[in-house]
DNA sequence: TGCATTTGACCGTA
DNA sequence: TACGGTCAAATGCA
């Protein structure tokens, strides 16, 4: 693909991300003036009733408005849409994955190595070890923020790294399932101390474990000792979501993950899968199997409503909607197509 | 000696 | 170019 047209669908989805965000914006402006508006202009009305006769009928000028604007947007929306559909994911999106690796494993490192050549202080790496780097950065579903008073969980862990984080007291530590050589296991967490409260950590894991370790003797539920379960993004939708976990729990005690906040985190992933990326997303790290566990786990049924009750998490909005059973089997058949 | 941890280098992304 | 995530050599430990 030429350079024209990574150009083209970057302005693209640019384009359309700041219409989503005004779309909510206008969404959200809506929902206010309604509110506001639909006190003083029920006294205005009861007033007019009162006075000179019925006006019943007469359309509300806010809502007008805002209909129009949405309207507005979502056309907009739409023409993108069928333009290029994967540029487009409204309003209920799961976001997809991309590849900015260096590709397979029988390229030349030149592209994974010889990226940065600048700095001559680093020591530089013997020859034939020229495969750091080589991984696939993609978003993932599979990422819940967890705060414990205790790091430890049932799996078996092995740190492979630790950083410095900016603004941060403490450095973050980084785990991957010990049984990833042997396994594959892609599970991998994040830990580190919070600021206000060093007794606390705040535990970041992506994607679920694939293994089967004999030591496992638990259910696939972590940590232990989770106190509280934090959307990426925002905390206020993760309270709702502990709300229906707290009453999901007690109705089913089986085999669902008791991690139920799922963001679309962006972590690094390494090259060691030849598929792409998309057919990854619902089949690799993310398997058949691990989507439903994410619409399970994102989806609360709604017994006033006979909804499902959606919480669309992506990197720049956040929104609770409903969907029926129809149009989630037509989001779980559009994602894996 | 083998496995786990530490730590600086390296890399991709924003 | 800064930052965060990962690699892998060096080191520690049982």
């Amino acid at each position: 693909m030429d350079s024209n047209s990574n150009n083209t669908k970057s302005i693209k989805r640019k384009v359309v991300d700041q219409l989503v965000e005004g779309y909510e914006f206008a969404t959200q402006l809506q929902l206010l003036l309604s509110h506001q508006h639909s006190n003083q202009y029920h006294i205005d009305q009861t007033r007019l009733v009162s006075g000179s006769g019925s006006v019943s009928g007469v359309p509300d000028p806010v809502d007008e408005l805002m209909a129009k604007i949405l309207g507005s947007f979502h056309k907009t929306i739409s023409v993108l849409d069928s333009f290029d559909p994967v540029a487009v994911s409204v309003p209920i999106s799961v976001e997809g994955s991309w590849n900015a690796s260096c590709g397979d494993d029988s390229a030349t490192p030149a592209s994974c190595n010889g990226g940065d050549s600048g700095d001559s202080k680093k020591k530089r790496l013997g020859v034939g070890k020229g495969k750091r780097g080589c991984y696939t950065r993609k978003k993932r579903s599979h990422t819940r923020i967890v705060e414990a008073r205790s790091s430890e969980d049932r799996y078996a862990w092995r740190k492979y790294g630790q950083k410095e984080i900016l603004n941060t007291t403490f450095p973050r530590s980084y785990f991957r399932c010990t049984h990833k050589p042997t396994q594959g296991c892609k599970a991998t967490k994040q830990v580190q101390k919070k600021e206000q409260d060093p007794e606390m950590f705040q535990i970041t894991y992506i994607g679920y474990h694939t293994c089967t370790a004999t030591d496992q003797t638990h259910t696939k539920t972590e940590p232990f000792d989770q106190e509280i379960i934090m959307d990426l993004e925002k905390t206020l939708a993760a309270s709702t979501v502990q709300n229906h976990v707290n009453a999901m729990v007690q109705e089913q005690e089986n085999n669902i993950s008791s991690v139920i906040a799922v963001g679309a985190g962006m972590v690094k992933e390494e090259e060691n899968n030849n598929g792409d990326q998309s057919k990854d997303y619902c089949e690799g790290s993310s398997t058949g199997e691990d989507l439903s566990l994410v619409w399970q786990e994102t989806m609360m049924f709604d017994d006033h409503q006979n909804n499902y009750y959606c919480g669309e998490i992506s990197t720049t909005s956040h929104q609770f909607g409903f969907i029926d059973n129809d149009q989630l089997s037509s989001l779980f058949d559009s994602y894996c197509a």
